[in-house]
DNA sequence: TAGTAATATATATAGATTTTAATATTTATA
DNA sequence: TATAAATATTAAAATCTATATATATTACTA
């Protein structure tokens, strides 16, 4: 594999390296969101919900499409969820791991 | 979903936003490796190949078996490989569709 | 066989760069 | 003018990368 795909790949784990980005991809899992909405949902001011969505942007991992002063946002592609799922899938055994381990140390 | 998780997820992610990391995991999708080998392969410091390696054990990515005076260095999760393989194709679609926009305006 | 060198890996340190998160300002539309 | 969203700015925190040092194991040798 070529060296610049890595980069596009780590650059693309990037933008999903911070909570408040998963947070925000996981409500609009639910459905297309506007930005007050988002804004509501996470309780916290709409500019850093706003700074988040242009890093997702950039990376071209949601749309926004305007409506009147309104944005709303979606995520582009659907493989994004599959891809949270096997996330928390590697999470959960890492965890069963560790808990596992605590257990044996207990015998 | 508690917001813990997110930060958890956030971290994991964390870990895979490094070209250098990104460069690891594959080479270790090929079989298991020593230190000095990925170093080989990767033609950089050993020391630098150990940091990254100590930042993937400790969000238990990878794990390292003592031989002797080498470490033997594998994939903890043989899922990682399939959220690297969802993580290339989302980036192809975005690819494709980006393509797909040029062509749309020199139409 | 005790002492020392060599090898493999890990950790510590530090300066440069990047990211974060809060606040302030700007832009666009109703 | 009021509202919704985006962008700019900034200080603090985190990360990166290179280099230096430390540790642990094996090999050598006097």
């Amino acid at each position: 594999m070529p060296q610049e795909l890595q980069s596009f790949k780590a650059e693309f784990f990037k933008a999903l390296s911070n909570p408040l980005r998963i947070r925000i991809l996981e409500l609009l899992r639910d459905g297309d969101k506007y930005v007050h909405e988002l804004q509501e949902h996470m309780g916290i001011d709409s500019a850093v919900v706003s700074q988040q969505l242009a890093i997702l942007r950039n990376r071209n991992i949601v749309l926004g499409v305007k409506d009147g002063t309104k944005v709303m946002y979606s995520v582009r592609d659907p493989l994004l969820f599959e891809l949270l799922d096997i996330a928390k899938q590697i999470f959960n055994h890492s965890l069963n791991h560790t808990i596992q381990m605590l257990q044996d140390m207990n015998q």
